[in-house]
DNA sequence: ACACTGATAATCT
DNA sequence: GATTATCAGTGTA
């Protein structure tokens, strides 16, 4: 646990312009801060995923430049944030040279700061280590939405800022494994998470609908479907 | 602890 | 019209 008070230290952008492969596990241990009126909410990242951008058929700016991903392909730093499933929003700092698009996905933490802000910003949450367990519950707790897309995460007065955490996380405790919910390059091992961390998300191989009551004209029409995407 | 499923809308085909 | 970088609720153990 990050001491209260312990002030995180600012990074340089080069430091989140190389490979997103070395980016992402480096990033464990980081301090997602958001200022708000309401007060401030600080998460200590307990695990990410990396996306490659042009290389990588899981990222969303696997076929190039649009309006949703615009921000990928901009200066690393900044703050990716997309809508997910119709109710969520989901993060991600963005790295590589500007004029690529890698993206480490910011999927969950521990919250080290503005605990009660926090809860109140997830009625429904039970337990405090699953304040900012899950990509969309840590944007929840951090009040982050699609307002702040695009949002420079390394600028002193941003509200929104990635701080270095004062002594860094030791390697032999980061685990790998492939990457949560996605169909695309689901064997590349891009998760990246601090093992034993009780903050750390459920692995979840993405949800399977063939088989949920449907009819049997849809059984038949989807599992065509997949068979044609092999 | 783990499995299953509906909700819900932007994005892309 | 299909898919989706998910979550919370419900049910089973």
């Amino acid at each position: 646990v990050v001491a209260a008070g312990v002030p995180g230290r600012r990074i340089g952008r080069r430091s989140l312009a190389g490979d997103v492969l070395g980016i992402a596990p480096a990033l464990l241990g980081f301090v997602v801060e958001h200022r708000t009126e309401d007060g401030v909410v600080a998460v200590r990242l307990t695990e990410v995923e990396a996306y490659a951008g042009l290389d990588d058929p899981a990222s969303h700016a696997f076929r190039g430049p649009t309006a949703r991903t615009r921000v990928m392909f901009g200066p690393p730093g900044r703050l990716y944030v997309y809508f997910s499933y119709g109710m969520h929003w989901c993060a991600n700092v963005v790295c590589g040279p500007d004029g690529t698009a890698s993206a480490v996905l910011l999927r969950a933490g521990e919250v080290v700061r503005g605990a009660a802000l926090a809860t109140a910003r997830r009625p429904a949450c039970r337990r405090s280590v699953d304040l900012a367990r899950g990509p969309a519950r840590l944007c929840s707790a951090l009040g982050i939405g699609g307002e702040h897309d695009g949002i420079d995460l390394l600028a002193r007065a941003s509200p929104i800022r990635l701080l270095a955490p004062s002594t860094a996380v030791d390697a032999g405790r980061i685990g790998t494994g492939p990457r949560v919910g996605i169909r695309a390059a689901a064997d590349r091992p891009w998760r990246y998470f601090l093992d034993g961390e009780e903050t750390v998300s459920a692995y979840r191989p993405i949800a399977d609908r063939r088989a949920t009551g449907a009819g049997i004209a849809d059984a038949i029409r989807q599992t065509g479907h997949r068979d044609r995407s092999r």
